[in-house]
RNA sequence: GCCCCCGUAGCUCAGGGGAUAGAGCACCGGCCUCCGGAGCCGGGAGCGUAGGUUCGAAUCCUACCGGGGGUACCA
């Protein structure tokens, strides 16, 4: 069983969502382009916030609201296009608090927003929204930083100054990647992506159970199929992993050291498992290669039974416990006091045989991810299976002297396979195991990704390996959205044959629906990215990737970009066909899938 | 029993206090003298049930029904 089995949900302690918290004063003055851009970084929902925030706070100077203390402004998206760019719904809020209607309210906060830049049109809509209507000719602007930016668009800095680790998959390395270990590798990697796009400082973190009783029994299997690959009848211990990699891993230990372990009297031969286990890690490693999962570092548990400077990392995180009163002795075992914080049961950390449980490890992991290397927030990403483990972590976390609440813990549902109709069966005993190279095998790893992230971790997902790996791409949003991708491309070579190039110097061209559409949807990256960093939920990308494919799409179809004959209005155009494809570009890199020029 | 997740269109799923609930697939009907038709446009159909909170509920609360997971001196 692994750790990426494990289930749990979000956490409770995530920062508000999209709360704006002002700072800064009030906002004056003109904008160079420059300026413009690094407020473009700071998210365009901000500064809308911070305007309608002046405006409130002016209200109650001039007397036109009573004084009220300080509230929340939401800033949001609406779903229709005639109710403006954002709006804000804190009239209706403040309605009642202040005894006026909220139309009334509306509008006095809508009279004293600025209308500079980047606002155009501050509208009241029933029963009491104020709309804001971004300028076109401002958001046009804003695409030459949108191309500079490439496929780092989208970049904020929410999250600088923080440290946080994403630690994912930590299957055990008894056996090769399952389909379910995919979806934490393709989650927890995608987040970390999200993270760091939103300015976090991020590792990614895979922690190797390299102690304890089931490496024993996968040293004493595999040390059973090494003796059998010299003819002998040898029986599989009790409980032994029957799956036939660990035949073809006893023939390569044949096939590295010949007789070596044959007429060892050790079962099994200490430095046969290690080699296992190298071989077993290796093999992780380049089933998530092919993923493209990669990781700034791997932990292995039994380092941290190892002694450096004389105690071991476990040890102190122990004593740290016992110093604190949270261990207690009772039926032979070592407990952790898990009741005296408001778990439902204590649990065990040492067994009455003297050997730690994995829960002991934990704790000893976590004092570590805290305590000695400072992280400010851990995710961990595990299985729902997992999800009774969660409150006790946390809880151990505090005891060992961290903050329990900044540790966070990112649950996932199970993952069906099916093919069409037809169930693919993912049973963990022998055979029947769908792995996760088989699985990427099949689809390929964009495939896999994207179809992997469509779906928040919280649902469990149908994963139809005939549509992932369909040879009509229609059926594929992947290839939907790399398509849109490699036609931006194709567009740009027509262009530079028939002697077009990119410029700024008409952008005022682009006024079709098509294109104002397709521009708001380049320019609210940046405010997704915050989202899904600080809400933990990197499925959006998959949803945001599809919807900008298709504006771009509708934009190609309706508008023609390469016109020879009118050579400014198709400069325009190209501008923004540049700036598609680094949204498109940014999107993609985040989501792991290829951007490729053409297909 | 207790704890966690999920019930939204025929299917797979977004949306998780706000204005007329969305996408893909499937189905039906349109669109190629033109930059890649791997495309575009149009059409029908839906928030498990019952209460509650709220100016406003698919969204929050309670109960119930249904599906999945957990509840070890396993990991």
């Amino acid at each position: 069983m692994s750790r990426s089995d494990r289930g749990g949900h979000p956490p409770a302690a995530i920062p508000p969502d999209i709360l704006l918290f002002w700072t800064f004063g009030p906002y004056s003055g003109d904008l160079t382009v420059q300026e413009s851009n690094e407020i473009m970084a700071r998210a365009t929902r901000e500064l809308v916030g911070e305007l309608v925030r002046n405006a409130l706070e002016l209200a109650q100077a001039d007397g036109a609201l009573p004084p009220i203390p300080p509230i929340e402004l939401r800033i949001e998206r609406p779903k229709e296009r005639e109710h403006g760019d954002y709006s804000c719904n804190v009239a209706l809020r403040l309605a009642s608090a202040v005894r006026m209607p909220p139309m009334g309210v509306a509008s006095a906060i809508a009279q004293r927003i600025l209308r500079t830049e980047p606002i155009a049109e501050v509208d009241v809509a029933p029963p009491g929204f104020i709309n804001l209507t971004l300028d076109p000719e401002w958001q046009r602007g804003q695409l030459l930083a949108v191309i500079e930016a490439g496929d780092e668009w989208g970049r904020t800095e929410v999250g600088a100054g923080q440290r946080v680790q994403v630690e994912f998959v930590s299957a055990n390395p008894t056996g090769p990647l399952q389909v379910g270990n995919g979806r934490g590798a393709v989650l927890g990697d995608a987040l970390a992506s999200v993270l760091d796009a939103a300015g976090f400082e991020v590792e990614r973190e895979y922690y190797i159970n390299d102690a304890g009783a089931q490496i024993r029994l996968f040293g004493r299997t595999l040390f059973a199929r090494y003796q059998q690959q010299f003819g002998r009848e040898v029986p599989l211990p009790d409980g032994g992993y029957q799956g036939a990699y660990m035949i073809d891993l006893a023939a390569r230990l044949k096939d590295e050291t010949g007789e070596r372990w044959l007429e060892s009297s050790d079962d099994p031969p200490a430095d046969l498992t290690e080699r296992g286990l190298e071989l077993m890690v290796e093999q992780i490693r380049e089933d998530l290669a092919m993923l493209r999962v990669e990781f700034n570092h791997w932990q292995r548990e039994s380092a941290l039974f190892e002694a450096a400077n004389g105690a071991s990392t476990y040890d102190v995180a122990m004593n740290r416990l016992r110093d604190g009163s949270f261990v207690i002795e009772k039926e032979g075992a070592v407990w952790f006091r898990a009741e005296d914080l408001g778990e439902d049961k204590d649990n065990v950390l040492i067994r009455s045989s003297g050997e730690p449980t994995y829960f002991a490890s934990d704790v000893a992991y976590h004092y570590d991810k805290f305590l000695r290397r400072g992280f400010d927030t851990v995710i961990d990403v595990w299985g729902a299976d997992h999800q009774g483990h969660v409150a006790r972590t946390r809880a151990a976390v505090s005891a060992v002297g961290g903050d329990g609440d900044a540790l966070e813990v990112l649950l996932y549902q199970l993952v069906h396979l099916r093919r069409g109709e037809e169930r693919v069966r993912m049973s963990k005993r022998t055979g029947e195991i769908v792995t996760l190279r088989e699985l990427v095998e099949e689809v390929g790893a964009d495939a896999a990704r994207f179809f992997m992230l469509q779906r928040s971790a919280d649902a469990q997902m149908d994963f139809d390996l005939e549509a992932a790996a369909s040879a009509d791409p229609r059926q594929n949003p992947a290839s939907y959205v790399k398509y849109a991708h490699a036609r931006c491309a194709s567009v740009m070579r027509t262009a530079s044959d028939a002697g077009l190039t990119a410029s700024s110097d008409h952008l005022d061209l682009l006024a079709a629906d098509q294109e104002s559409v397709l521009i708001a949807e380049i320019l609210r990256l940046p405010e997704l990215v915050e989202d899904m960093a600080l809400k933990r939920e990197p499925h959006h990308l998959t949803y945001y990737a599809q919807s900008l494919a298709q504006a771009f799409t509708q934009f190609y179809d309706t508008c023609r970009i390469v016109v020879p004959e009118e050579p400014q209005r198709s400069a325009a155009r190209l501008t923004l066909t540049l700036a598609a494809q680094a949204a498109l570009a940014a999107a993609l890199r985040m989501l792991g899938v290829d951007a490729p020029d053409e297909m």
